[in-house]
DNA sequence: GCTTGAAATTTTAGGCTTGAAATAAATATC
DNA sequence: GATATTTATTTCAAGCCTAAAATTTCAAGC
């Protein structure tokens, strides 16, 4: 019938909506987050990930699956541990048995760094959901499984 | 009592896990939306929604407004529709009255083009967001709020 | 043992973004 | 009406990110 076209349109602009809206909410708390880790860190949030990257992994990860963990390009993951190696709060350790790889680490002031940084991160993203229930957030949980399902079988299938 | 402590306490960790997920989701999709605005049209985002700005405004925004809008620098705005003016996409135009002050438009070119872009934008936020119903979305519509209004109050506290 | 292809990483060139400085014009104050 | 402040925009320097090229090492096949 007639109206299921009518409908299908009216979905799709509703969702557009959402999407726009959104965008909008998470660049906004992105942003928050990078000011609070700029004004009262002096970091960033790529030094962050990858520092929340290596918290996870306490032996490490070699740089390909750091760069494959993010979702980041290689060259992008080298400049970040340059700079974080160069403050003392990551290091390289080579690879016994693989003279081309190397893995990531945080150092013991990396891994305090981090721990620091986590609980005011946590902190921020508490306040910024304020008024989220558990039952709102295990709603909209669901729903995401939805697009992170889509997300991954795009992947596999752009996998040559 | 001393459940409550410990339910906020775990209500804290569930709304960072769904704030993850947020961030992978909208990330995921925006990468998708880059690459076919790139492969399928050879445009970029930032392009793309500045020209969805100014289609908005068929008279025209300040280049100050459109960055306010678009909430990025004026000088990134100054580099786009330099790009887009190159390409016969937008103009600026003198304000009457305002030497100081130009106008950005799209062209008719711009304007026919933008049409072209937002019908594919449209279908492939629809197929992301595939089964997402009306519910779900007024659901999360509701949530977003939330962030929104507190995001616009937070902007109206950091304004001098 | 050579050769070839694959794998891990770094380097490089270029685009995007920001924040700050510079420029130019409008407005307010005395 | 001269001076100072504010407003609108552009220019500039630096950082982040990517994709592609380059480098080094490993592994397989002959």
């Amino acid at each position: 019938m007639a109206e299921t076209a009518a409908k299908q349109e009216a979905l799709s602009k509703t969702r557009l909506r959402l999407w726009l809206k959104l965008l909008k909410s998470v660049n906004g708390i992105e942003a928050e987050i990078r000011r609070n880790l700029r004004d009262q860190h002096g970091t960033t949030l790529p030094r962050f990930d990858v520092m929340s990257a290596l918290a996870r992994f306490p032996d490490g990860l070699k740089m390909s699956e750091l760069s494959t963990f993010l979702k980041v390009s290689n060259g992008n993951v080298t400049g970040i541990i340059d700079k974080l190696t160069e403050e003392g709060l990551a290091l390289r350790v080579a690879v016994p048995g693989d003279r081309r790889a190397q893995v990531a680490r945080l150092t013991p002031k990396g891994k305090a760094a981090f721990e620091e940084l986590a609980t005011h991160h946590e902190t921020w993203i508490d306040e910024l959901l304020d008024g989220w229930s558990a039952e709102d957030i295990a709603a909209l949980s669901s729903r995401l499984d939805l697009v992170l399902k889509r997300q991954s079988q795009e992947e596999s299938g752009n996998a040559k």
